[in-house]
DNA sequence: AAACTTCAGTCTTGTATAAGACATAAGACA
DNA sequence: TGTCTTATGTCTTATACAAGACTGAAGTTT
């Protein structure tokens, strides 16, 4: 082991802090990448370059990787490098999607990710309850987006999303989300998305909605509301989404 | 090393798996489980005398443990030793139950765990749906419950819940199931539930779950299709839950 | 001369093992 | 009864080697 780096205490002093070596190294790490010094898509140092660098050995860094990489935050490719994982990574463009057409049984049969159209898009002051969601002073801005969602038989569920303004420094009343927007807010802001928390329920459609979808008027539909987390806990979207409910339905596999 | 065991092939054979030591022993464990040859609460034999009987070193031994524990089939303690995890351990009571009441914000304030009315229980031949879904017969014969589930401010949900009847042999039909049903299948028949298989839709409620709910004519409810499926693969559990959807909802983290 | 193949060297991650640290329980003993 | 010792577990770290992937030199073919 090297003689003197930030890790290695060695001096077994009276700090009460004990904590493993990986877990010490995986924190690190993780910072690294909440700070953006490590960007999504990008190849990291080896394993041993690492260690090196924190003065523990190869395996001490590998193991805080593998909590790394079953949390999908890297990607290994033997031979070549790890990686810091990108939206795309993984087919995690289905990671957060779980709607899926009622005939395709099979889990791995996926369904084709929808196409959106936009119905509105503005820029306002935080309300309160978007202030308590992302932690916002009143003169704080947000980004507000209504679309409709749809498949190739036609439209799956109205959503309306709202990103605060801060974390999209560039965003013009007409830039359109892309499709994926985690791929997006990660490749270009560099934000990881490290989780995302729902809410389901069953209601009644608003009149509007239930026209937009061609459902008959008081259709039941299932309303998600989710709040994506970044890395550092912070809420980075929350959308609430309104889904039709007699072709589709929510999938949801618990281990 | 020992010198000759079963898993340390040593002899470079012509066959083609070429499977990781720590793989084979991860399988090997896990058939154990399934083969009931470990009970779930049992405690297991040490690392390395596990390592000692499978040929293998307690580090490829622990390895293996890792994914198992990580999935949460065993709990290990340090200086005690590797148990098989029972389906109360980890807090695991609600790992599987998802409905949490729209006031408690919190993600670790967890609701009550509901109490069961049983409205109707009975044996009967597997439907074809029946037959499809736990891989019988048509002569097989399954449990079916409905029951109604409460918490102390009232109704919460209506379900209707079946069991293939060769799993479970001595049911009566005035047995009535625990309030933990996994942890029942697990401590009485030694079935492991894995994971379940859940889908979600919003539906009107009928007529009589909705006086039931006691919800206005037409609410719509959560209807969610579950399927529990054991470690072998076989699907052990059908449940179809209609769930009141105006003071609680269905919570889901996704990473 | 250009294009292709082969192969060795060197980088990477993946696997297996060993040794010691740490945690717990049970018996020895004052 | 309380403390110490010992035995037996898991937990952490390090080391050695295996296997995959790229690079570039050397040879081969066209």
């Amino acid at each position: 082991m090297a003689a003197t780096t930030a890790m290695a205490s060695s001096g077994s002093s009276n700090r009460i802090e004990a904590q493993p070596l990986y877990v010490k190294a995986r924190n690190i790490m993780v910072n690294r990448l909440i700070a953006g010094e490590w960007r999504p898509g990008q190849l990291l140092p080896s394993e041993f370059s690492i260690a090196d660098d924190l003065g523990v050995s190869q395996g001490t860094v590998r193991k805080a990787m593998d909590d790394m990489t079953a949390q999908g935050l890297l990607v290994r490719k033997q031979g070549r490098g790890t990686y810091v994982a990108e939206a795309e990574d993984n087919s995690i463009l289905f990671r957060f999607y779980r709607l899926t057409p009622d005939d395709s049984d099979a889990t791995t049969d996926k369904a084709e990710f929808p196409e959106s159209d936009y119905l509105a898009q503005s820029q306002g002051q935080a309300t309160k309850q978007e202030q308590d969601i992302f932690l916002l002073s009143s003169e704080d801005m947000v980004w507000r987006f209504e679309r409709l969602r749809s498949d190739p038989l036609g439209p799956i569920l109205w959503e309306r999303l709202v990103l605060p303004a801060r974390q999209f420094p560039d965003f013009t009343p007409t830039t359109r989300l892309p499709n994926n927007v985690y791929q997006f807010y990660s490749s270009r802001y560099g934000i990881i998305v490290a989780k995302v928390n729902e809410k389901l329920r069953a209601v009644t459609a608003p009149q509007n909605v239930s026209q937009l979808l061609g459902l008959p008027d008081q259709a039941p539909v299932l309303e998600i509301d989710r709040r994506a987390v970044a890395l550092n806990d912070q809420v980075v979207e929350w959308r609430i989404s309104l889904c039709r409910s007699d072709r589709l339905h929510y999938r949801n596999e618990l281990k």
